[in-house]
DNA sequence: ACGTATAGTCGAAACGCTTCGATGATTACT
DNA sequence: AGTAATCATCGAAGCGTTTCGACTATACGT
């Protein structure tokens, strides 16, 4: 940087100013300074100018470990929200941790990041909570339980589930069952469950159908077990909509060891799933895809702009599901089985 | 940092190499600057350190932007190099860029990462060139065409195949098939494609067995049609090695339509997938999995070795894909169909 | 014509660390 | 006993930026 200025015959703190638009440069004298910054194919050093102005540029993915097993959303979610940062002169470090590690704490007083970016929210999250109390600049993806004042995008599952009952009920179906997944995962606060949990059955109710709700394993044996269980208890049973794509295929081997087959028989809807997933599937299936890769930009687009806005305004966005209708679902029978 | 030095009664310096264990410090000293830290709360600063000493402790990882689309295998990828990296205090950022972007070389000189580490590199690749240009370390996911002298891990796609091809001919198979990604892949030099369809050649004829070898394009209809082609070529074909995951849903409904049964009438192995997936269709899939976490965890290994090592010693590994049998395969029909 | 903004620039002081050379004080080796 | 390493520590000079205060020259309002 002092050959540049020196090249361009003015103080180092100039060229500075050059860089960064700080203070007002005649254009003259800019266009020597860029003219020198060429020749000597200077670039300026991200760790210094990070240093000196206290702010790195640079933002984390908090990133929770493998729990449930990974998802080909969450990798669409990385990457988007990596790119998104780089096109707001950012870069995206992954912070793989366990959401209760004490770890974290260490990572943020390290000063390497401006601010992060929560996947995976929980309704009580720890880590939502260390932010907090450290003052830490951050949003979410999800929300937790209160997330008033608080930056975040998040699925709109009021909306999601909304969509996915009227579509049913269109088709004529009366008796839908939900099913979710693990109990556990419900208890632990994880917030696609119980907010589609919880609308489910607002759903049904405001529409006059019968609904089941049900949690199941993230597995393939798991759904297997719950269709057949379910089928017996609620033979009536025309539509699935289902939250849980290991269950699904177990579901879906279930219909077709009962001889039957989908749509004809029943109906079946993926809830927050991909279409590659869908795809793979025969018959493919309908389904409510996420927005994932304008979530991962949203994402970090509320955060920087957390980071440089003066006002402390938190912005937050809702983004439902779109509705992609393929070969699982159709007409609810006439008749009786 | 000074006023941890002050608290202790040492020297600036003193408190850098007890941290650091650069130089020796007396146990007694070193007790009373970790006492006066804690009390303080003291944690370095990432960026200033990184600034003084010239090594961020941040490295790279080069991820191309989604051409093939994305696979649960990439995920899985980046969090074990994340997690890799963090064990080793590094942290991990991500770079994902079309493999012939010239943002790359900006990044690069930026200062802000010590190392980059490679995915996905293709036979040919622009990133490996401007990185050996500029010099600047880096380790690979698989190989570029003349990979001595460079670090790299890679999947042994050699011993992979031929344990597939093993498989198989133990199980009485005599005409097998093997589906690999699109011709264009392999035109374009992508290392899985490139190597197998020619170690697979090489296999058949070592075990003396009949073998069809063919490109797919990466969708579910393109496998469908190319199982029906192969199967009026080649009547007699008892089996099919592929390595193409959406050609095999293709592929999977395919036999099913013909009323078939795997693995009674045909075996199926899946090559290079991961469990999730196999686990996802009916019957199971028999497949290679390849050791991706192990493959991210020692990307990073190998590349930090690198950069810590005085010695220009450029380590390289390969691992192989283990073979999990499920349902897919079973023994050759002895009768003709 | 006079104080007052404003544009444009400079020099120097941070930012929070690492690292080099120097200095005593020990210990080891003939 | 004398020289040479080694241990433990200190002070100061960077690392490559940003930013603050100061200064000059020009334009502005009255």
């Amino acid at each position: 940087m002092v050959d540049v200025a020196k090249r361009a015959g003015v103080a180092l703190s100039t060229v500075s100013y050059a860089l960064n638009g700080t203070r007002p440069i005649s254009e003259e004298t800019r266009q020597r300074i860029y003219a020198a910054m060429e020749e000597l194919g200077y670039k300026p050093h991200a760790l210094a100018r990070g240093l000196a102005s206290k702010r790195s540029k640079i933002i984390a993915l908090l990133f929770p470990t493998p729990e449930r097993g990974l998802g080909l959303t969450e990798l669409e979610f990385v990457t988007s929200a990596a790119e998104a940062a780089r096109n707001n002169g950012y870069h995206l470090v992954l912070w793989s941790l366990p959401t209760d590690s004490s770890e974290l704490r260490q990572l943020l007083q390290q000063g390497l990041v401006d601010g992060v970016l929560v996947m995976e929210v929980h309704l009580n999250d720890p880590r939502i909570e260390l932010l907090r109390e450290l003052e830490f600049p951050f949003s979410m993806i999800g929300r937790s339980a209160d997330s008033t004042g608080m930056s975040y995008v998040d699925i709109d599952f009021d909306r999601t589930t909304q969509l996915a009952v009227n579509y049913l009920a269109e088709l004529g179906h009366r008796q839908i069952a939900f099913i979710n997944h693990s109990q556990e995962a419900f208890e632990a606060g994880y917030g696609p469950t119980v907010r589609v949990a919880q609308r489910f059955d607002e759903a049904i109710a405001a529409a006059q159908l019968q609904g089941v709700s049900t949690f199941c394993h993230d597995s393939v044996s798991a759904g297997y077990e719950m269709f057949n269980q379910l089928l017996t208890e609620h033979p009536g049973l025309s539509a699935l909509i289902v939250m849980n794509e290991r269950a699904m295929s177990g579901i879906i081997q279930a219909v077709s060891e009962r001889g039957w087959s989908i749509p004809d028989d029943i109906s079946l809807i993926s809830l927050v799933s991909s279409a590659r997933v869908a795809e793979m599937t025969l018959p493919t299936l309908t389904t409510l895809e996420p927005p994932i890769a304008e979530l991962g930009t949203l994402g970090v687009d509320l955060l920087i702009q957390q980071l440089e806005a003066q006002d402390r305004e938190l912005p937050q966005a809702l983004l439902p599901c779109q509705l992609v209708v393929r070969n699982s679902t159709g007409q609810a029978r006439r008749t009786e089985r």
